[in-house]
RNA sequence: GCCACUGUAGCUCAGCUGGUAGAGCAAACGAUUCGUAAUCGUUAGGUCAUGGGUUCGAAUCCCAUCAGUGGCUCCA
């Protein structure tokens, strides 16, 4: 329910190397050669499983296309090995390339069907589906009349809308792929049972699949986790606890100066910065409605046995700031808006199996913020947030996103009062066009208590990550007795945006270690400036110019070790320092550094004012 | 939480079918004082994630626990 500066979306990879979902209607993808492709190579993995397996039964039960392959999930006699998938890929690549064959559609009855899946359980459940008219494979309700229709191929009928390839000679052996083994709940239920999913992929070039593998190898050098340790910037360890990263002091860096570019940015824009500290009353979750809904992500309770009183990790900032609002008296319209921005770190009792890295942590630092404001003021606080989260986006070279505006559908879960609900969705929309920003509608994905936004950005690989959200909220602030009063000298009920920019410093940091692959821009660098002395005479000089580097606000470190300059350079160009500045005798005696980049740039000879000026400019502009 | 896999020195990894551990980098010490991506030598470092079990004997086999990874589910 309640957003409260949401923890966005934590999926991995909301991304697609050649589509996506999110960004653009499947419909496109799913009429294309490619999305037939990987279809029919569904098929003939289950064909292909069917024989490995044989003579023992398996439950087969959906094989659809995604973004990046395929899968299909079976219930089977034993675990999958990676030997199995080896032997299994073998297989498929055998039946693409042995005799050509067809896929040939035919449309049969509910009955006729039965016959067919006589003994496929999962078959079974989705003919029931289809037949009452209502599910398609997902369990989704489908609209229409569903037509129950077949796909032969010699060994292996499935139940499936299509559409294939009308040959297997349209797929090529050699751009099938299988990748993992995975489980997966039967229609995603956690009650129902766990099956074996294996996922693959197709290309219709082997040129493509293998560009798509050099793409995951390429994402696999970024992953933050891996240049976390090896830029030594934190670490997580048994002893303090799971999905509770420890940061080290460059870590830590890079932490303060995110925190503080959007901390001076939000005061620059008008917004408050509080503190609620990081422990609650339980009552006051009960009360929100929180506990009803997340009790099961909180810490377990603190009990004050004495007095009686429950206490909470605070997992969320809005229940704080609207109590703090309330005891800051009573509120005129002539004081609304009223911004509350608070970097607290939060605590989600997130469940053992969805711990990732920085991107799904226990302990998270939200850049939260809860405006307070007059259901007048909802589109000009949107416009603000807007250009705010535009600017910060830009920073951090993130500037390819658009925004999903989340409304009302049909159906009864929506908060009544159509009223409001018309006119936040209407702000909403003036203010992204106003903005120019590009975005797109998906009714029906709004929250109970309002509409959203929310941005999605891509990254440098092109994999998308939900980032920032704005989200109206019509009902927090009535349930917890907040007002104002107004021009007519009643009492009314404020309405509250929640808005987060980069959402958690954790997760974010994370998204930006892969963007940048770990080159920061220069401004953000833990570590800014090396000073390389050529021989141990030239260190303190070095030392000098670090001094004086530091005081005109650089961070810079000089590498006084025992290695030889070229060891050093090469230390800290692995450790991506910006700035590499070697001093040999040439250098102090001119009273300069001979400055070379981390990408092997060599910048010249420069004086030390000249250097700082250099790095000074391009920190302002955000290099 | 669920399914599968993984867990050997700070890091990256080797150690076949059971016979009480090895390399490179990093570290410490010593030598070297060097012009744009790794100077040489010496030393030290591991109750092989933890706890049980099988065995004459376990890093190697079995069980449990913990942690990580890929997914599923969830995500205020």
């Amino acid at each position: 329910m309640e957003p409260c500066g949401v923890e966005p979306v934590p999926q991995q990879w909301v991304q697609a190397f050649l589509f996506s979902y999110l960004f653009y209607p499947m419909s496109e993808y799913a009429q294309s050669q490619l999305y037939k492709i990987r279809h029919s190579s569904a098929h003939i993995l289950a064909q292909a499983v069917i024989e490995f397996f044989s003579p023992e039964p398996v439950q087969i039960a959906i094989g659809p296309p995604i973004e990046n392959g395929f899968y299909y999930d079976f219930g089977l006699p034993r675990s999958l090995t990676p030997d199995d998938l080896k032997e299994i890929e073998k297989r498929m690549r055998k039946i693409i390339g042995g005799k050509p064959f067809e896929f040939s559609r035919r449309v049969v009855s509910a009955e006729t069907a039965r016959q067919v899946f006589a003994d496929q359980v999962f078959k079974l459940e989705l003919i029931d589906g289809l037949e009452k008219g209502g599910l398609d494979e997902n369990g989704e309700p489908l609209a229409g009349a569903p037509v129950i229709t077949l796909y032969d191929q010699p060994g292996f009928t499935d139940l499936c809308r299509g559409p294939h390839v009308a040959s297997s000679k349209e797929i090529n052996p050699k751009a099938v792929s299988l990748m993992s083994i995975a489980g997966a709940y039967w229609r995603g239920d956690e009650n129902r049972p766990m099956l074996q999913r294996i996922y693959g992929t197709a290309f219709e070039k082997p040129e493509e699949l293998e560009h798509y593998l050099w793409q995951l190898e390429e994402a696999r050098k970024r992953d933050h986790r891996k240049l976390g340790k090896e830029l030594g910037l934190f670490h997580f360890a048994e002893d303090v606890g799971p999905g509770i990263p420890l940061f080290t002091p460059k870590g830590e860096q890079l932490r303060y100066q995110m925190e503080k570019y959007v901390r001076d940015l939000q005061t620059k824009y008008g917004y408050d910065h509080v503190w609620t500290g990081n422990l609650v009353k339980e009552d006051l979750y009960r009360r929100s409605g929180h506990l009803e809904n997340y009790a099961d992500a909180m810490f377990p309770v603190m009990e004050d046995a004495e007095k009686g009183v429950r206490f909470r990790l605070k997992p969320m900032n809005c229940p704080s700031h609207m109590t703090l609002f309330r005891e800051m008296g009573r509120h005129s319209y002539r004081e609304l808006p009223m911004r509350f921005a608070e970097f607290a770190t939060l605590y989600r009792y997130e469940k053992s199996g969805e711990l990732s890295g920085l991107t799904r942590v226990r302990s998270l630092t939200q850049d939260d913020c809860h405006i307070f404001c007059t259901p007048s003021q909802i589109e000009q606080e949107f416009s603000l947030a807007l250009q705010l989260i535009t600017e910060v986006l830009t920073r951090y070279r993130l500037s390819d996103y658009k925004v999903r505006l989340s409304l009302r559908g049909e159906g009864g879960k929506y908060v009544n009062d159509p009223e409001k609900w018309d006119l936040a969705e209407a702000a909403l929309r003036t203010a992204l066009q106003a903005n120019g920003i590009e975005y797109f509608e998906a009714s029906g994905e709004a929250a109970f208590y309002g509409p959203k936004a929310d941005f999605m950005a891509k990254d440098a690989l092109g994999r998308e990550w939900q980032l920032s959200t704005i989200q109206v909220d019509f009902i927090q602030p009535a349930r917890l007795g907040l007002t104002y009063v107004g021009e007519d000298g009643q009492e009314h009920t404020p309405v509250v945006l929640h808005r987060a920019v980069t959402g958690s410093t954790e997760r974010f940091l994370g998204v930006i270690i892969e963007h940048f692959a770990g080159n920061f821009p220069v401004w953000l660098a833990p570590v800014q400036a090396v000073l390389v002395p050529i021989t141990d005479r030239h260190v303190e000089y070095c030392q000098q110019i670090a001094q004086a580097l530091k005081a005109s606000g650089m961070r810079a470190w000089v590498d006084d070790s025992n290695d030889r300059m070229n060891a050093k350079i090469r230390t800290a160009t692995k450790q991506k320092v910006p700035y590499i500045l070697v001093v040999g005798d040439k250098e102090a005696e001119a009273g300069t550094l001979a400055v070379r980049t981390r990408s092997g740039e060599d910048i010249g000879t420069l004086s030390v004012a000249d250097f700082l000026a250099h790095a000074q400019s391009e920190i302002a502009s955000g290099v």
